[in-house]
DNA sequence: GTTTTGAAAATTGTATACAGGCCTGTCGAT
DNA sequence: ATCGACAGGCCTGTATACAATTTTCAAAAC
């Protein structure tokens, strides 16, 4: 962890961490000076970190108050969802004129190497990201460093929320018929992608991405429930 | 000016006018020191500004080595181009999916209004600013908050090259038909969304916006040359 | 019992001082 | 003449102190 030689670097990156978790409560004050204590920086370089996140949407800033926990309500986690379908369609649109045979190839490698782990594993996080990594290749077929930036800091924003989706799904022993959807779609998305068929590729995601976003209500209510009732 | 109490968050707001104009070089590093006397702040608030700056995209930071003006290289435009693209389609597709004619029709009438002043208009800002504000208007109709934030964020990263094209488009007298193109354009997608026609609308807007995104190359030797050569 | 007022405490925003690293320019060696 | 080491100054990163504002809490008035 002692990778950053500079403590505003190391305070961003647990800062980010622990509101990616929801570490803060949505809607809560953040508290700087406990902070200074509990990160062991001084306030200095905590607050040019906790900047950075309000900028990157993790955290929203007062003035005259201080920074607080962005809120967590259906109507954002939606509009995150959508802002994903936007950027990975275009990505895939972008990969398909761009990319040669040999990354998409290496993207179905992904997929065959990971197969049996997706399948068998019983991880919420773990499932998760393996999920996001291979939404991340395929975002970086697009030979676009904006995207990939962007769309990293979409996933980070709905990570938790889609954790706790999992979650549930593994607890309801519900997980294997959906997962197996999952995992289908994305050999689906692959292969159009690899046929360089840009509408059935688009359209494919589209559908990957939007099933999660009809249980938006339900899944922040959820997500809610586990905040503040932890027991998990 | 002397809206924001703060004494940050008017180093910011100054800060992202001279990122936008490139006030800064590309590539150059940023001063600090310099700029406390200029701005009128104290480090603290200024380095607050920078680092809010960074996340955005304006800046670079370097550990060790203090803030620098973003590169301007054709690969990075265009990806913001495309970003763009990204953003817009989806705004196309969300906002006829969602929004009222009443809203539709009020995006016409904004069309309607500026018409006269977009033919008989010879000052590129003014162009430009005609043209943002129409874009955002069609990207609000999404009704996604995020969308909207980071269309305007991606369009003040680009609007320095936009402006220099504008620029020339005039001096060359060619702005005209091309001008005239471009409003037409606008139309079309407009009425594409007042007649709920997804496909053609996201159609029409990527062509608009893909005719720019091949000249990008010229572009930014433009821009460069503009840049380099203060005469204007 | 509810609301208002006031002061104290806590917290944020800003300035500044200091330490450490980076860059530059000079000097010496090959 | 070119390259490399080194010293000095400059700049960045961080800590801390101070000022101003906000929040809190309790007491008093209605």
């Amino acid at each position: 962890m002692a990778e950053h030689p500079n403590s505003a670097e190391r305070a961003y990156e647990k800062l980010r961490t622990m509101a990616i978790h929801f570490d803060f409560k949505p809607g809560e004050r953040v508290n700087e000076s406990a902070l200074t204590k509990r990160l062991s920086v001084s306030r200095t370089p905590l607050r040019e970190a906790l900047n950075r996140l309000v900028a990157e949407g993790f955290l929203t800033a007062a003035p005259g108050q201080g920074f607080f926990c962005r809120p967590l309500s259906p109507e954002r986690i939606m509009e995150l969802y959508q802002v994903r379908a936007a950027l990975e369609s275009e990505a895939i649109i972008r990969g398909i004129a761009r990319a040669d045979d040999a990354q998409i190839t290496s993207l179905c490698g992904y997929l065959d190497e990971t197969e049996d782990a997706y399948s068998t594993c019983q991880n919420a996080a773990e499932l998760l990201e393996m999920d996001e990594r291979f939404h991340m290749k395929l975002a970086e077929l697009s030979g676009n460093a904006e995207l990939v930036r962007l769309l990293a800091n979409i996933n980070e924003r709905i990570r938790y929320v889609r954790l706790v989706n999992l979650h549930q799904l593994i607890e309801q022993g519900g997980l294997a018929g959906d997962d197996q959807a999952s995992l289908s779609m994305h050999r689906v998305i692959a292969l159009a992608v690899q046929a360089r068929q840009t509408e059935p590729a688009v359209q494919a995601l589209r559908d990957h991405i939007e099933r999660r976003s009809e249980e938006t209500v339900d899944l922040v209510r959820l997500a809610f429930s586990r905040l503040y009732v932890p027991d998990s």
